[in-house]
RNA sequence: GGCGCUGUAGGCAAAUCGGUAAAGCCGUCGAUCUUUCAAGUCGAUGUUUGCGGGUUCAACUCCCGUCGGCGCUGCCA
């Protein structure tokens, strides 16, 4: 039987990066099998459901690359089905109407809290007389469906990723509530246990693959496919991804949507890349691949027990990796959004060669997308401030000379479109002032850039060049040497 | 409180059936390259596998205890 997998998220909120890497993992999985990974949306909650958030999810995944081969199916259109199961095992006794109040249950379990027991569900309307249920009834009170857990049963799952699992069926909480409270002839909203066992067993899942926060749900889920008469798939409980005080991360942790890594300048495939290695370490010592070669070497058997710290150096380390490996054309095109939104003034199309240029000088100093737009603001304006530094170069002795034998070499046509060409303009200059050449370096450098750091300056005079802002920059220059 | 999972260097981690440890990567530090920064290259740094027992010729790997971390314990998913 073909192996297929499903990812499962609910749309009370943006792509989270531990739903992502469930995914991440399941699509590996299928991608190494051969199988089918399938996108089934768990909006049965309907009030913390948002549209906005399916699309979220939907386009996160999407850029991760994590292509889905079924769906999205949606819960709240399959209500009708998990609405039949809930009858079928109303009617056969497997589960029954309870009629506790929040109230009641509330009192029942501050009672069980006062004598230091554990919370649950005492069962107490399992064996309702018809009188009872008709004087609930006759009460309006509306009424849940429970699911029968019969305390005795012992229930074990070999798990892909921990082994064997066993899980006490007393320790489960008592009868559990599969369908939310309606009048007593209805059937309500159904549950979230009910409707994944109901829609894995439709969808032919065979797999489960989901964090390890849902294990005990898989020892009630269990319980439910047998109760069903349904094929037990089997499962891998992945570890969960922490936060640096090794807590499950979440909302509180400030980024944690995939589409926050996004809009922080991370790469898909760089973030995907860190993902993988969160809990899954390749057979080989390499790290860095792509997702088609990590399906490749994919096995649950490398997939760790242990949670796994994020780590935002690694994360920075592989994103920077990416992007020194990215092609200017590539490099390029993801560089002009930011571009953009700093406002700075270019044309994409006419531009173009120049705007390579610029990413190809840039490029290898990047970690994150955005540091571009600081990096590459100076080469957009005619003029620049001058820090304190760069001004003290300039105001050194000599240095006017210099500057005033360059700018009349452009001011006489000097073409500077080759590396070369600025190299035999700066070793003419040094040769003619009879100055060391760290000098003659220096001081372009503070006055092209009005730092004493930044990008190659070969290079950077060169983008600057085209642009006839190299004069300008001068110019400037000169009128500083005499402050 | 109960139940479950888990614990190898600052972080991620490797180590087929127990075989005599910390591979690799990040970080940190240093060197090198260079007109600067970054990148790159080279090198260094960290350990007795949470702790205590036990079994064994041999334990990170098995057993017992203990401590810690996390998760679950909902008419959320």
């Amino acid at each position: 039987m073909s192996v297929r997998v499903r990812i499962a998220p609910s749309p009370t909120g943006s792509l989270h990066i531990g739903t992502a890497r469930t995914a991440l993992f399941n699509w590996l999985f299928a991608r190494h099998q051969g199988g089918q990974f399938i996108l089934r949306i768990e909006d049965t909650d309907q009030s913390r459901s948002r549209p906005e958030f399916t699309q979220n999810i939907l386009e996160g995944l999407q850029w991760l690359g994590l292509n889905w081969d079924e769906g999205p199916f949606f819960q709240s259109k399959r209500l009708d089905l998990y609405r039949q199961a809930i009858q079928t095992l109303l009617d056969q006794g497997l589960a029954y109407r309870a009629y506790d109040t929040p109230e009641e249950l509330e009192a029942m379990r501050e009672a069980q809290k006062a004598k230091n027991l554990a919370p649950r569900y005492d069962n107490r309307h399992r064996n309702l007389t018809p009188e009872q249920q008709a004087a609930f009834e006759a009460e309006g009170r509306p009424a849940v469906v429970r699911f029968k857990i019969e305390d005795d049963r012992v229930i074990t799952w070999n798990d892909l990723v921990r082994g064997r699992m066993t899980w006490q069926a007393s320790d489960l909480g008592g009868d559990m509530v599969i369908a939310r409270a309606a009048t007593a002839t209805d059937i309500g909203q159904p549950l979230y246990n009910l409707a994944v066992v109901v829609d894995d067993q439709d969808m032919a899942i065979t797999h489960v693959i989901r964090g390890e926060d849902h294990i005990a749900n898989t020892a009630k889920q269990i319980l439910l496919y047998e109760a069903l008469g349904a094929a037990v798939p089997e499962f891998a409980h992945t570890p969960l991804i922490l936060n640096t005080a090794g807590q499950k991360l979440s909302k509180r942790d400030g980024v944690t949507s995939i589409s926050d890594f996004q809009q922080m300048g991370f790469t898909a495939p760089a973030l995907a890349n860190y993902m993988t290695l969160l809990g899954w370490s390749p057979p080989d010592a390499e790290e860095l691949f792509t997702l088609a070669d990590a399906a490749e070497k994919f096995s649950f058997d490398r997939v760790n027990k242990a949670g796994a710290k994020f780590d935002w150096d690694k994360l920075d380390w592989l994103n920077s990796q990416y992007l020194h490996q990215l092609s200017a054309n590539n490099l390029t095109d993801s560089l002009i959004p930011y571009w953009r939104e700093a406002k700075y003034s270019f044309d994409p199309e006419t531009d173009r060669p120049w705007l390579e240029q610029l990413a190809a000088l840039v490029g290898p100093s990047l970690t994150r997308l955005p540091e571009a737009v600081g990096l590459s603001r100076f080469f957009f304006t005619p003029t620049v401030e001058f820090s304190d530094a760069a001004k003290t170069q300039v105001q050194q002795a000599g240095v006017a000379e210099i500057l005033q034998a360059i700018l009349a070499a452009l001011k006489a046509g000097e073409s500077l479109t080759q590396a070369d060409a600025v190299k035999a303009l700066v070793t003419q200059v040094t040769k003619a002032q009879g100055v060391k050449k760290g000098l003659v370096m220096r001081s372009l450098r503070a006055a092209l850039m009005g730092d004493m750091q930044g990008p190659d300056l070969v290079d950077s005079w060169l983008i600057l060049h085209q642009r006839g802002f190299d004069q300008t920059r001068f110019e400037y220059a000169l009128t500083l040497c005499s402050e």
